[in-house]
DNA sequence: AGCACGCCGACT
DNA sequence: GTCGGCGTGCTC
């Protein structure tokens, strides 16, 4: 049956225009099926002498020779794209200067979708009882009645009834046993958002019936929910999501980094009674497949995930929550360049979703966009249960005896030892892996770097070998300087978290010393049992990098010491204060978060630094206001536009001779009053064996940034082995 | 992305 | 003579 005049059906034979998950960039024009097509289908279609994953977007262009078309092989069983995911993936691809196969690709990353799904043989229990009943098969039969109803695949049931299974097979002939054939990926369990969640204290609360509120007038809101560390913002926009579940629609959340996940599916067990579907590069291919069809299906309620989740093809979104909504993760440098937290606002416009953006320290685009009215803002006052945010100090090292190779500071040991003989936990944060950033020659001063990057090798002695932390490549530590081969005169210069522990052993012989570092190597399981165990008192002092800085617990914490509180500052990079800020707020919420409360200790070069003084004095807003002005005034995001421009090559002059002819060949930026700056070495101006060559362009607010960026990028056809990446509103620039 | 075609060097 | 290196170009 066709519908006539329906725009978004096609009838057989009719030209389809397919986009297709290959990096042709551009449609391809098909003839729609026997039994016709509608908009949005996924479909296989021929492509050369292979058949690929495409969907279909629209009527045929045309402008293809007609006798080449070839037909759509098949329509995949699988629910048609929505028209509005379409539209987000455009979008996305204009924002992004993306084409749009690759979106397609986010869109797609779940195995086997071409495939019928997945089946599997259960078994319950037949009608008919076995003429001659051994032992065994009793045992089979008995499970099968005491869990009446249910299914069990061949090797549980045999393991429950403590048999083989070719006892089940042999019920199996007699019809004892029925045996059916189900598919793999099941709905998640059933999550009940009627169910009571924790007691919530009054501006708890409060933040959730706001949220609530908003989440039931089912249109596109953006809410940025601010609290202190400790404050319970997870169970206040859990309130959100309870809200969004009892309409029946679907809920996201994203979270900035796998460890966090497990800690998270526990609170959403206690809160709803199940656990929610997880989407992210830690779960097995059964499960992404599982989780993509089932979002499909509308048979999962809420997805965990990382940021790659807000493409997955929900079909009745009704939230979107992005949690630690500053933290840097969020945006993807590789491949296609985006930031989640806006693309999350962007989908959930398209759809009629809520946003909650949830940080204690929020990125300043966020914290702008609050003040401006364009989101709206919950604060949480306070933090949960007695406990309070912790003193903030500086030590300045400039008045501190520090000795030779120490970072510790007399201080920061004498505060230490305090807790120590009180039974407290201290921490010490140090924002670097590894043992020590620099492999120096005491003799003629070489450092070593890595021979394809232009960095310096970072030696880890957990690993026993030199790293660089661009490319991953590594070496030994020489003996003797590769330069002047003079031996035994190598030198490690500078701390990194394994150095910090040897020195803390050398302080605190008798303390139990723990590690987190992102570089061990753990699974998000173990890691959280380590945690576990840690913020259960299995450790005197915790020694950790950027990682420890994120969401985990530590009740018997009374002591944090920022380490080296500069490191952030300098480089120059336009977020530098922004980081640091939000780095040393969030390690400094560790301490106290129970009964007791905490000090931070910073220690530092430059007090009176405005970003040290800001996080000392706690004066939040202050902060913000300060950074936003500065923004406004040098027209630099979000009060203008950015892009940054990696060109990258094999020969440098090559690379640097097309940055030049872009940088003067931009009369198209300038007409929209946008400039260019550089050519100049990218910061680290070589990867893997890549001479890279930066380019910076800079526009006012309002104006067509990226249909201006896009032309002048077509205006050059680049060497073979030239590439060149686009980043809009870049975060970081190496 | 694949995959074919094609045009030059060292081998059974 | 040909096997195979990977540069170039095409796929509706």
């Amino acid at each position: 049956m066709t519908l006539s005049g329906d725009p978004s059906h096609f009838e057989a034979g009719s030209l389809v225009s397919v986009l297709t998950d290959q990096p042709l960039d551009r449609f391809l024009d098909y003839k729609a099926p026997a039994g016709g097509v509608y908009a949005g289908a996924f479909v296989e279609v021929p492509l050369g002498p292979r058949k690929v994953i495409g969907v279909i977007w629209g009527r045929g262009q045309g402008n293809y020779d007609l006798a080449k078309i070839r037909a759509v092989s098949r329509v995949l069983d699988l629910p048609p794209m929505r028209a509005e995911m379409r539209q987000f993936l455009t979008r996305v691809a204009d924002y992004t200067l993306t084409p749009m196969n690759a979106m397609l690709r986010l869109a797609t990353r779940a195995p086997g979708l071409a495939d019928p799904p997945s089946m599997r043989k259960v078994y319950a229990l037949g009608d008919v009882t076995p003429t001659r009943e051994t032992a065994a098969r009793t045992r089979v039969l008995d499970v099968l009645r005491a869990h009446n109803g249910q299914h069990f695949t061949k090797k549980e049931l045999a393991d429950f009834a403590g048999v083989s299974g070719s006892v089940v097979d042999g019920l199996v002939k007699l019809d004892a046993v029925l045996e059916v054939e189900t598919p793999r990926d099941v709905a998640y369990p059933k999550l009940d958002p009627l169910m009571a969640g924790l007691e919530l204290s009054d501006s708890q609360q409060a933040g959730g019936e706001t949220l609530r509120a908003t989440v039931a007038k089912q249109e596109y809101s953006t809410t940025l929910l601010k609290g202190v560390t400790g404050s319970g913002k997870t169970e206040v926009y859990l309130e959100a999501v309870a809200e969004c579940l009892a309409q029946g629609r679907q809920a996201l959340v994203l979270l900035p980094e796998i460890a966090l996940t497990v800690a998270f599916l526990d609170r959403v067990e206690q809160r709803f009674g199940a656990r929610p579907a997880e989407w992210h590069s830690g779960v097995t291919m059964t499960e992404r497949r599982r989780c993509w069809r089932m979002v499909g299906e509308g048979k999962a309620q809420l997805v965990v995930g990382a940021r790659s989740a807000l493409y997955l093809p929900f079909q009745n979104l009704g939230l979107i929550v992005v949690d630690e909504e500053h933290d840097t993760s969020y945006k993807q440098e590789e491949g296609v360049f985006y930031s989640a937290r806006d693309m999350a606002v962007m989908r959930a416009s398209l759809v009629g979703a809520s946003v909650v953006l949830a940080s204690a320290t929020p990125a300043l685009e966020t914290w702008v966009n609050a003040a401006s009215g364009k989101y709206a803002r919950v604060d949480l006052e306070g933090r949960y249960g007695a406990a309070e945010l912790p003193d903030m100090k500086a030590i300045d090292l400039r008045a501190q005896d520090m000795e030779a190779q120490s970072w510790i500071s007399p201080t920061l040991v004498h505060e230490v030892e305090k807790r120590l003989k009180k039974g407290e936990q201290s921490l010490l944060f140090i924002n670097r892996r590894g043992y020590a950033p620099v492999t120096v020659c005491r003799a003629c001063g070489y450092q070593v770097g890595c021979d394809d990057c232009d960095a310096r090798m970072v030696e880890h002695r957990f690993h026993g070998q030199l790293i660089c932390h661009q490319c991953g490549e590594t070496k030994p530590v020489p003996t003797a300087c590769p330069n002047c081969d003079v031996e035994g005169r190598m030198a490690a210069v500078g701390p990194g978290v394994e150095r910090l522990e040897e020195e803390a052993i050398r302080r605190f012989p008798d303390a139990r010393i723990a590690v987190l570092s992102s570089d061990m190597a753990m699974t998000a399981r173990v890691l959280k049992e380590r945690i576990h165990a840690i913020a259960n008192g299995e450790a005197d002092i915790i020694i950790g990098t950027q990682m420890v800085a994120k969401g985990h617990n530590f009740p018997l914490l009374t002591c944090v010491g920022v380490i080296d509180a500069d490191l952030g500052l300098q480089g120059g990079d336009l977020r530098a204060a922004e980081r640091t800020f939000q780095l040393i707020r969030q390690v400094a919420g560790r301490a106290g978060r129970a009964q007791k409360r905490g000090v931070a200790y910073i220690q530092t070069h430059q007090p009176d630094h405005p970003v040290i003084q800001a996080i000392l004095q706690g004066e939040e807003e202050e902060f913000w206001q300060a950074e936003a002005d500065q923004r406004r005034m040098a027209g630099v995001p979000p009060y203008g536009r950015l892009a940054g421009i990696v060109l990258s090559g094999p020969d440098l002059k090559v690379v640097f001779d097309v940055a030049s002819y872009l940088s003067r060949n931009a009369q198209g930026l300038q007409k929209i009053g946008a400039e260019v700056f550089g050519p100049a070495p990218a910061p680290i101006a070589r990867v893997r064996g890549r001479h890279r060559v930066r380019l910076l362009v800079k526009a006012e607010k309002a104006t067509h940034f990226q249909p201006a960026l896009a032309a002048w990028r077509n205006s050059v056809k680049l060497p073979r082995d030239v590439r060149m990446q686009i980043d809009i509103d870049p975060q970081s620039f190496y």
